[in-house]
DNA sequence: GCCAACGTTGGC
DNA sequence: GCCAACGTTGGC
């Protein structure tokens, strides 16, 4: 069954790995793991190849979205799941049935400018957007189409007075 | 299955 | 650093 492409929303911390940083990598592409949240790793198992990703930095001055990336590799298990001391080590994972999965992507290009969360929160067309509500916590989650365009025009506009 | 306690996230 | 919001855990 043909399916378009969809589209994501993943956040960073960029003190940790910033999209500059995905830009910088070997093929400009890293595997994005460490994610432990259910939900969230159910829209990693639901991304596909070909598939659009805006990298958002969180925990940043401003956080918002930087640029994008797309999905080149599906869903496969975070090895750091069975590595006792790492920090996303997780007992209960089995290696037969892993809990956590990560994607591989790859960064096209920084958006125009950074779109804050200000900024988008200020949209009446993105009150939607998970990343908008009050006290948003999933990491990994999809955007619409509609938001998406929305997204990419607004970060081509110049930045309101 | 309920729900209080706890730990974490993330904006500010 | 504060603290509201949220997800997870575990006792019952």
């Amino acid at each position: 069954m043909a399916r378009g492409r969809q589209h994501w929303l993943m956040k960073t911390e960029p003190a940790v790995f910033s999209f500059d940083d995905l830009m910088a990598a070997a093929g400009r592409k890293a595997a994005w793991d460490g994610v432990r949240n259910y939900q969230a790793r159910n829209s990693l198992r639901a991304m596909r190849r070909g598939d659009l990703v805006f990298i958002y930095h969180t925990n940043a001055a401003p956080s918002g979205i930087a640029g994008i990336a797309e999905v080149v590799r599906e869903a496969y298990p975070d090895p750091t799941q069975f590595e006792p001391g790492h920090d996303h080590f997780d007992p209960r994972s089995k290696a037969q049935a892993p809990s956590w999965d990560m994607v591989d992507v790859r960064g096209i290009e920084a958006l125009p400018r950074l779109l804050s969360l200000e900024e988008l929160k200020s949209e009446p067309a993105l009150a939607s957007l998970q990343v908008c509500q009050r006290g948003s916590r999933l990491s990994v989650h999809p955007v619409s189409a509609a938001e998406w365009e929305r997204i990419v025009a607004l970060a081509k506009r110049k930045s309101r007075p």
